[in-house]
DNA sequence: TCCTTGACGAGAT
DNA sequence: CATCTCGCCAAGG
């Protein structure tokens, strides 16, 4: 029986590893935002869960955490220069407001 | 078990 | 534009 806390198959695990799948597959040039992931990945208003996955797990899966940007296009607080480096190397521009126009709004 | 904290989002004020 | 409220949810205290 598969009991409802197993980390192997509890519901929070299967949220994970679709959210995860969904940033990997993220190609270069392509930016995104949390919901987006989200909503990709099957599990719509999880838009939070994608931001505490890139902010705790991003170097230990690689995952392209720069291609993601908050629903007003706004750059991850704190790293706004590393974010923006990144992004200028796939040939993505930040306008003048600060601001990147995500691919799914 | 309850409460607070977030790389969030949408809507109201 | 700045704040707030409410929804959602894993983590840590």
């Amino acid at each position: 029986m598969r009991s409802s806390d197993d980390p192997k198959h509890s519901r929070s695990a299967a949220r994970e590893r679709d959210i995860i799948a969904v940033l990997l597959a993220l190609n270069p040039g392509e930016v995104v935002t949390y919901g987006g992931v989200a909503d990709t990945a099957g599990h719509p208003r999880q838009s939070r869960l994608v931001g505490r996955i890139l902010a705790e797990r991003s170097d230990e899966l690689d995952l392209p955490w720069w291609r993601v940007v908050n629903a007003s296009g706004r750059l991850v607080p704190g790293h706004e220069r590393e974010q923006r480096r990144l992004l200028a190397a796939e040939g993505v521009m930040v306008a003048a407001n600060g601001r990147v126009r995500p691919r799914n709004p």
